[in-house]
DNA sequence: GCTATATTTAACCTATTCATTAATTAACAA
DNA sequence: TTGTTAATTAATGAATAGGTTAAATATAGC
C-alpha cells in the first residue's frame, strides 16, 4: 500500500476485522484482551490490526497498568469522507442528467 | 483483502493512482489510453486498476468500436460514506465529552 | 486478407498482507 | 525472586498486490 494519508486509512478500512475493531471502540475503549475476545484469531494478530489502526491516526493507545487500552480517534474518517464528499454531486442520479446536459 | 462489498470498496479507494482515476473520470468518461498518458506506469497495470475499480463497482465500461470507456458509479462510495457516517458524532469534540457525560 | 490501433492476458518478479506459534518484555502480586 | 497476566516481537509461511515485458485478442480501415 502507499504510504500517504488517504491510501493509509482507506487501507485500515478495507480489512473487516478492523472495522469490526473501530465499532467495538464506538462503545467505548477496550484493551488489546478485549478486542481479540470476539474473534477468531489470535492476539498478534489483533495486536498487529490495532498497530495499522493507530499508524491510520483511527485509534490512540494509553497503558495504565498491565492494560494497553484503545481509544476510538475518528479524526481520520472525516478526512476520508471529505474526499468521497467531491463525488457526492454525481450520486443523484437526476444530477447525473443535468450534468449529461451540460456537457452537450 | 476480504471479498466483502465494503472491503473491496475501501481496498479500491486504498491506492493514489485508483483515486487519481476517479477523480479524472468525475470530468468525463475516459478510454484506457487517455487513463494512462497522465501516468508513469504501463498500460497493463492502468487495466489492472480499472479491474478493480470495476468489481467494486465504482467505474463501468462500454465499449464502442477499438475504444473501452469507463464511466464513474459513484454509488459504492455512498454506501461507504454511510459506514463512516456512523462515526460523525464522534467527530465532533463537543460532542465526545457529552458523550464521557452520559457514560458517567 | 493485411495492417494498425486499443486493450487484455500471460508469465514473471518483488514486496506486502495477514495469519500462525514460540519467545520476549512489562507490570503486578505474593 | 517467583509466578501470573498482558501484550509485543520474532520467525515463518501462504496468498495477494502491483508492477514489468511479451504475446494474444478485438476492432477498424484499406
Amino acid at each position: 500500500m502507499a504510504d500517504d494519508q488517504l491510501s493509509v486509512i482507506f487501507g485500515a478500512l478495507a480489512d473487516p476485522t478492523r472495522r469490526a475493531i473501530l465499532t467495538r471502540l464506538a462503545d467505548g475503549d477496550a484493551t488489546v484482551t478485549e478486542l481479540t475476545a470476539p474473534f477468531p484469531i489470535s492476539m498478534p494478530a489483533i495486536s498487529r490490526h490495532l498497530k495499522v489502526l493507530e499508524r491510520a491516526g483511527l485509534i490512540s493507545r494509553s497503558r495504565s497498568g498491565q492494560h494497553l487500552s484503545s481509544t476510538l480517534r475518528p479524526a481520520p474518517l472525516q478526512e476520508a469522507t471529505e474526499w468521497m464528499e467531491r463525488y457526492r454531486q454525481f450520486w443523484d442520479a437526476s444530477f447525473d442528467r443535468l450534468d449529461a446536459h451540460l456537457r452537450r
